[in-house]
DNA sequence: AACCCGTGCAACCGCGATTCA
DNA sequence: ATGAATCGCGGTTGCACGGGT
């Protein structure tokens, strides 16, 4: 089955947007909300498509937007939450107010990369360049529940391949890979079991989400500091020196 | 002055996910 | 349950601009 266009390509504008146009799109969403935007372009006299609008709306003209240059404190947060989340761009702009999926990519694109390479570090692995090649790394899996070796309660952890250099992803759409050097040691050797048992739906910040199997969500689902890489406590943990203070990235937005 | 090239950014495109009838 | 409509995301493209030759 074909999907139809968006909108009928013959009678809409392209390219650059003009101040007029900027002006319409503002008062229209100023007065109506965002609404649909498949009927928004005619509702405000723009020969646009709407995911033009959309994208115009989103990434230019919404009101709380901040521009002007990043700064270093978002240079680091960004490079973190990358090697965390890969490229999920709509993920890492939830963590940085006033910045938009499209703003971060094309600052990656064009300022990041080249500052990972200049330190020697490989921007998709987040590995030195050097050592990508020839280390032996840990990774960890995430799968279904069957295939789970800590049973239906367990973390969603499979199990722990060590392989080189070849890097098995289980979840490679998530892109979550943990590297563990060393183990981590839990301060509070008392740690109760359902905060050991998150599934990964709960461990991402999903306990509403339909997949949770882990069955905390009745009562006193944990609030803090869970995590994939093993490292579950009130106080939070350094996970590739991020400390889930500065990112509870178990919050982050599935929007 | 003219041309070339690299850079940065806005915008477009295709497609998966979600919603709705 | 199904298929169409719509939304939202990530990758890519195109263009303006500035610096170098």
């Amino acid at each position: 089955m074909g999907r139809s266009p968006c909108c009928e390509k013959a009678h809409t504008n392209k390219g650059a947007w003009t101040k007029e146009e900027d002006d319409r799109l503002v008062a229209y969403i100023r007065a109506h909300g965002e609404g649909c935007w498949r009927s928004l372009p005619k509702a405000a006299g723009l020969l646009r498509c709407g995911k033009s609008c959309r994208l115009r709306w989103i990434n230019y003209l919404r009101p709380d937007l901040k521009r002007g240059n990043f700064t270093e404190e978002e240079d680091e947060l960004i490079i973190k939450l990358h090697s965390l989340l890969g490229n999920k761009w709509s993920l890492i702009a939830g963590r940085l107010p006033g910045r938009t999926d499209n703003e971060i990519k094309n600052y990656w694109n064009t300022h990041i990369r080249r500052k990972l390479l200049n330190r020697g570090i490989d921007p998709a692995t987040h590995r030195p360049i050097n050592e990508a090649a020839a280390l032996d790394v840990t990774t960890i899996s995430f799968a279904k529940e069957e295939d789970n070796v800590f049973g239906s309660a367990g973390l969603g952890l499979i199990k722990e391949e060590v392989k080189s250099p070849v890097r098995e992803m289980r979840c490679p759409d998530l892109n979550l890979e943990l590297r563990i050097s060393p183990p981590y040691q839990h301060q509070n050797e008392s740690l109760k079991i359902e905060e050991r048992s998150l599934c990964f739906a709960c461990s991402l910040g999903l306990q509403s989400d339909k997949d949770c199997s882990c069955n905390i969500n009745g009562g006193g689902s944990s609030s803090t500091g869970a995590g994939g890489g093993g490292g579950v406590g009130n106080t939070g943990y350094d996970f590739l020196g991020l400390k889930t203070a500065a990112l509870d990235y178990r919050r982050l937005e599935m929007k």
